[in-house]
DNA sequence: GTTGCTGCAAAGTGTTTGCACCCTG
DNA sequence: CAGGGTGCAAACACTTTGCAGCAAC
């Protein structure tokens, strides 16, 4: 394995005098290949696939590695578990989640991204990030 | 004591075989005498000034109670810990957070909203909730 | 007087941390 | 071979639950 991510992780690695190591490399591959709005314990559960003994705190560590280093977003869905979704050239977009079914559709609409620039700008706010969830129904589950 | 709201909590109580009891009375009376976005513990404190021995499973208890009968919303900004917003004739509206000194500056733009139900219609998703939080800094903290 | 409610403490979540040993650089 | 990394278990923070006594209807 040598994609780009691999890359991105290492450099940020070396870059803060930490090391690269049989599990982070685990972590971040099981991480790339797994679908969107992975937990903490869903990852656990795959990474123990390949590597039987890897702890769980070694998988919220390296996670954290990830955030830091840009390449995982931390996600709130209000579930009470954070999930984390890929961010390596992966451009910033919204959720709709199914409460059935619990598909998460995303999207992305640069018209809200505008208004909401605009509110902020006239409550002297600045940005630094945002979210927008919406709640409801999918197509398949009403 | 007798305001809508506490006739609001006092309907849903009878029509699900539920007591009225004097901690809930002072649980519903210090909620809407608090600022908003309260967490339980906040709650907690407020409500101990006046009856010390209230216990902080009553306070959750009854939270889930307003929330059920829509005098309060649940809240999740994400610090691992949940808030409760006023929702008595309190329309919606979204939350600019400053990372810096917590301030929340609560707003609603209609476009925003309209924006929203586009997208959901075109993919053919029903909204039924959403919540839209920006964080960065506000005017003071820059 | 039932039946639901309370306070307390214990159990449950999901996440973080301390530590002795291990491995990378 | 030094200093960070690991697994494990314990600690954490927040929330929920079990239970015996209590209070509302």
């Amino acid at each position: 394995m040598s994609s780009k991510e691999q890359q991105v992780l290492e450099d940020f690695i070396s870059q803060n005098n930490l090391k690269i190591t049989r599990q982070r490399r685990t972590v971040l591959s099981a991480f790339l290949g797994s679908e969107e709005h992975v937990s903490a314990e869903d990852l656990h559960r795959i990474v123990r696939e390949k590597e039987s003994n890897i702890g769980l705190a070694t998988v919220y560590r390296t996670l954290s590695l990830l955030t830091q280093s840009g390449l995982a977003v931390e996600l709130d869905f209000g579930d009470g578990q954070k999930r984390y979704e890929h961010n390596y050239m992966h451009s910033h977009h919204d959720h709709m989640i199914c409460t059935e079914c619990g598909k998460i559709i995303e999207f992305n609409h640069p018209l809200i991204e505008k208004f909401q620039e605009e509110v902020a700008r006239r409550n002297g706010f600045t940005i630094t990030s945002h979210k927008l969830d919406m709640f409801g129904l999918c197509a398949d589950c009403k």
